[in-house]
DNA sequence: GGCCAGGACACCA
DNA sequence: TGGTGTCATGGC
């Protein structure tokens, strides 16, 4: 599965290498992978906007927000009522399971730090994949819609597998090593968002001559 | 005014 | 196990 790396270092050629996640602290990164669920990054970049203003990046201030209060603040990021549940409900877990320590959750065997985290309501595979990575650290592969849909494109899947199925082809094609994980969700969000939906398609897209869908509509 | 965005979950057959 | 409805805001 060298296609993996080639499209890797294509990508890495073209737009140079990103900083990821955009967040200044592990803890904002678990606040934006919760409300990022099915939002455009733009209205997530609001709601932590007023988080911060109200000094409420922190995990016992927003258990000592109301629940109103929360859903006020994080309210440009959509899904708020249910997001401001899952936020609280991810405080509470930290504070009784680790003495409110994202560390401490994070530093566990991989395996138990994601079961973990995917046991907590509103936290599935794609969110608990990027607190590992981003805030985390640890070399656990993140895979979204955008995956989906660009490997697809390329033939390197059929549109059929299931996150975990994704996630471990990449796994065990790439080498285990979290600069390269980060670097590669990161590279795949920024063609998928900024180039791969532009029309007319990019003229200098990195991935034009193997990409079907640049083929079919060129 | 419709479509879409860096998902997850409940419910049903 | 797979398909479908729900959750909600803001930009284009």
């Amino acid at each position: 599965m060298t296609d993996l790396m080639q499209t890797y270092n294509r990508l890495l050629d073209h737009y140079g290498p990103r900083v990821w996640w955009p967040a200044k602290t592990p803890f904002e990164v678990v606040i934006g992978a919760i409300l990022t669920q099915n939002t455009n990054w733009n209205n997530v970049e609001k709601a932590i906007t007023n988080l911060r203003r109200a000094e409420a990046l922190s995990a016992d201030v927003i258990l000592n927000l109301s629940i109103e209060e929360l859903e006020q603040l994080i309210r440009p990021s959509g899904f708020f009522r249910q997001k401001a549940e899952r936020l609280q409900l991810f405080c509470r877990h930290l504070h009784q399971s680790h003495q409110g320590s994202l560390g401490k959750l994070l530093e566990q065997p991989l395996n138990r730090a994601r079961e973990e985290l995917l046991q907590l309501k509103g936290i599935g595979p794609e969110t608990a994949d990027s607190i590992l990575l981003y805030a985390g650290k640890r070399p656990s592969f993140v895979v979204d819609a955008y995956t989906g849909r660009l490997f697809s494109r390329l033939g390197i899947l059929t549109g059929t597998e299931k996150y975990d199925q994704i996630r471990e082809l990449f796994m065990a094609h790439l080498d285990d090593s979290v600069q390269l994980y980060n670097e590669y969700h990161a590279l795949i969000v920024i063609h998928c968002k900024d180039v791969c939906r532009k029309k007319p398609l990019c003229p200098d897209c990195p991935l034009g001559d193997i990409c079907a869908y640049k083929q079919q509509n060129s």
